[in-house]
DNA sequence: CACCTGGTGC
C-alpha cells in the first residue's frame, strides 16, 4: 500500500470516528464541520462516512439533514436504514421507520439484528401488537428471535403492548439472558401492576451471578413504591450505600427513592433523599410536592413549589396541572370547613367508592411479605385472630375514648344487627388487625402502615384515630387519593378527604 | 459503523 492511500484511509477513520463521538456527546456544530469538510476533500459519497452522518444528525435532532444525506446516498446497506429508522424513532416518528422498514424490504437489502430490534421498538411504542407479532414472527423465521438483543426487544414489545405473559415466556426462552433482558421483564412487571412477580425476580437476580445496574434499581424501587413495601425498598436504599450507587448524582435512583418514600407517607426520609441530590431534577420536586399536598401539608407542598419557581429548573406542563388539582383541593377543603354545619346533615364521607364495581381491597407488609384483605374477607389464616384483636380494640375505645360505630357506613342491604359485623371486615380494618396481631408496627419509626386501593370509609378512618390515640403509635393510610397520617387521634387530612 | 433497558402523576 502507497503511502498516499495509507494516509487517506486514515483520514477516512479519523472523520469516522470523530463523527461517532459527536454522535455520543451530542455535538451538532462539530458535526456539521466536519461534514463541511469531508465534503471539501471528497468523501461526500462515501458508504461509511455517509452512515455516520445520518446516525449524528439524527441523534442531533436534526432528522431532515439525515434524510437528505440519505437521498443522496449513491448506494445504501442495512446500516444506512437502520440508522434512519432510529433517526425517526429518536425525534418521535416511530411509525415513519415502520414505512421505512417496509421501503428497505422492498429494495432488497436484508434487515439483521439491529433492523429488528429498532423495528419491535416502534412497535412497542405505538402500541402496535398486531404488526410487533408479525415482526416477532419473521424473527423466528429468519432465526433472528434467539439473538439475545432481539429477544430483549420482543420482551419489551410485549409489555409495552400489555401482554406481560407473552413477555414472561419470552423470557422464558431466551437462550442468553444478561442485564437488559432481566431489566426488561423486571420493568415489564412493574408497570403491568404485577409488582411481587417484579420483586421476585429482583430476589432471582440478586441470587444468581447477573449484576445490577441502575436501572434494575430503578424498575424495582418502583415495584416497591407501588405496592408499599417500604422493608424491601430499604433494604435497596442500603445497597444503594453500600454498593458505591451515588443517588446523590444519579437522577433515575433518587427520583424512583423519594417516589417509594413519598408513596409510603415517609416524608421526612423523602425530604432527606431530595436535600442529597445534587441536581434536582423536576420530577423529584414533583414528587416531593404531591407528596406533602397528599399527606394534607398545603403549607409545605406550596412553600417548595414557590422555591421551584425561584429556582433556575424550567417546570413542566405536568407539574403545573398537578398544581392545579392541589389549588383546588386546597379551595375545597376552605369552603368544606366553612360548611361544617351542613356537612353533618350532607352524607358527606360516604364513601362512593364502596358503590363502584371495584372490590375494595387492602394490604399490609409484614415481614416483607404483602397480605391482601378483601372486605369480609375470611381467607387469612390468622382471621379468628384478626376479629378477637378489633373486638379487643372496640371495647378499650369504648371504655377510654366513648367510641362507637358510626353506622351509616355500613353497606345499606344487610340486616341492621349484622351492620356492625360489616364494619369489623372492613379490608382496612382487617390489614390492621393482622398487622396487630403480628407486631407489624415497624419499630423503628413506630407506625403501622396501610394500603387500599379505593378511599377509606369514614368509619375506619375514625376508628384508626382512635387507634392512633389508645395505642399511642401512628398509622400511615394510603388510599387510591392521598395519605392519612394518624397520629394522637388525629389525622394529617384534618378529615377532609 | 448501528440496536435493547430506567424515573415524577391522573
Amino acid at each position: 500500500m502507497n503511502r498516499g492511500l495509507f494516509s487517506v484511509l486514515n483520514e477516512r477513520q479519523k472523520f469516522a470516528n470523530f463523527l461517532r463521538f459527536c454522535s455520543k456527546s451530542l455535538l451538532l456544530d462539530q458535526g456539521m464541520q466536519v461534514h463541511g469538510a469531508l465534503v471539501k476533500m471528497g468523501f461526500g459519497f462515501d458508504l461509511m462516512l455517509s452512515n455516520d452522518l445520518i446516525v449524528m444528525y439524527g441523534k442531533c435532532g436534526r432528522l431532515g439533514v439525515a434524510c437528505d444525506v440519505f437521498d443522496r446516498m449513491l448506494e445504501r446497506n442495512v446500516v444506512s436504514w437502520t440508522a434512519l429508522m432510529c433517526g425517526h424513532i429518536q425525534n418521535g416518528n416511530p411509525l415513519e421507520s415502520l414505512l421505512l422498514f417496509s421501503k428497505m424490504a422492498l429494495s432488497g437489502v436484508k434487515p439483521n439484528d439491529f433492523t429488528f430490534s429498532t423495528n419491535l421498538k416502534a412497535c412497542g411504542l405505538l402500541n402496535g401488537l398486531y404488526i410487533g407479532r408479525q415482526v416477532h414472527d419473521t424473527c423466528v423465521k429468519t432465526g433472528f428471535d434467539t439473538v439475545n438483543v432481539v429477544g430483549n426487544s420482543i420482551i419489551d414489545m410485549y409489555s409495552k403492548c400489555g401482554r406481560i405473559n407473552e413477555a414472561a415466556s419470552m423470557f422464558e426462552v431466551l437462550p442468553v439472558r444478561n442485564l437488559i433482558s432481566w431489566n426488561a421483564m423486571i420493568a415489564g412487571y412493574t408497570v403491568a401492576g404485577f409488582c411481587k412477580k417484579a420483586l421476585v425476580l429482583f430476589r432471582k437476580m440478586q441470587e444468581g451471578e447477573e449484576f445490577l445496574d441502575e436501572f434494575t434499581f430503578t424498575s424495582t424501587l418502583k415495584a416497591c413504591s407501588d405496592l408499599g413495601a417500604i422493608k424491601e425498598g430499604n433494604q435497596i436504599h442500603a445497597f444503594l450505600i453500600t454498593g458505591g450507587f451515588l443517588y446523590s448524582v444519579n437522577t433515575a435512583i433518587a427520583c424512583a427513592l423519594i417516589d417509594l418514600y413519598v408513596k409510603c407517607g415517609e416524608l421526612f426520609m423523602a425530604r432527606r433523599v431530595f436535600s442529597h441530590i445534587e441536581e434536582k431534577h423536576v420530577i423529584s420536586w414533583t414528587a416531593l410536592i404531591l407528596g406533602y399536598a397528599q399527606e394534607g401539608n398545603l403549607e409545605e407542598s406550596m412553600d417548595l413549589f414557590r422555591q421551584l419557581r425561584e429556582s433556575s429548573i424550567q417546570v413542566d406542563g405536568f407539574i403545573l396541572s398537578s398544581m392545579m388539582g392541589v389549588f383546588a383541593d386546597f379551595a375545597l377543603v376552605q369552603q368544606g370547613k366553612q360548611m361544617h354545619a351542613f356537612a353533618i346533615k350532607v352524607p358527606f364521607g360516604v364513601d362512593i367508592s364502596k358503590l363502584k364495581k371495584e372490590a375494595g381491597c387492602s394490604w399490609v407488609e409484614i415481614a416483607k411479605e404483602i397480605h391482601f384483605f378483601y372486605g369480609g374477607d375470611d381467607m387469612h389464616p390468622l382471621t379468628e385472630k384478626i376479629h378477637e384483636i378489633l373486638k379487643e380494640m372496640e371495647r378499650r375505645m369504648k371504655e377510654e375514648l366513648g367510641y362507637v360505630y358510626r353506622v351509616k357506613y355500613a353497606l345499606h342491604d344487610v340486616e341492621e344487627e349484622s351492620k356492625m359485623e360489616n364494619l369489623r371486615v372492613h379490608s382496612e380494618k382487617l390489614a390492621i388487625g393482622l398487622a396487630l396481631v403480628c407486631g407489624g408496627l415497624e419499630e423503628e419509626r413506630k407506625v403501622i402502615r396501610v394500603f387500599k386501593n379505593l378511599r377509606v370509609c369514614g368509619d375506619c378512618h375514625e376508628f384508626i384515630k382512635g387507634l392512633s390515640k389508645i395505642l399511642k403509635i401512628a398509622f400511615v393510610v394510603r388510599d387510591a387519593n392521598r395519605f392519612h397520617r394518624f397520629e394522637d387521634g388525629l389525622c394529617s387530612c384534618g378529615d377532609y378527604w
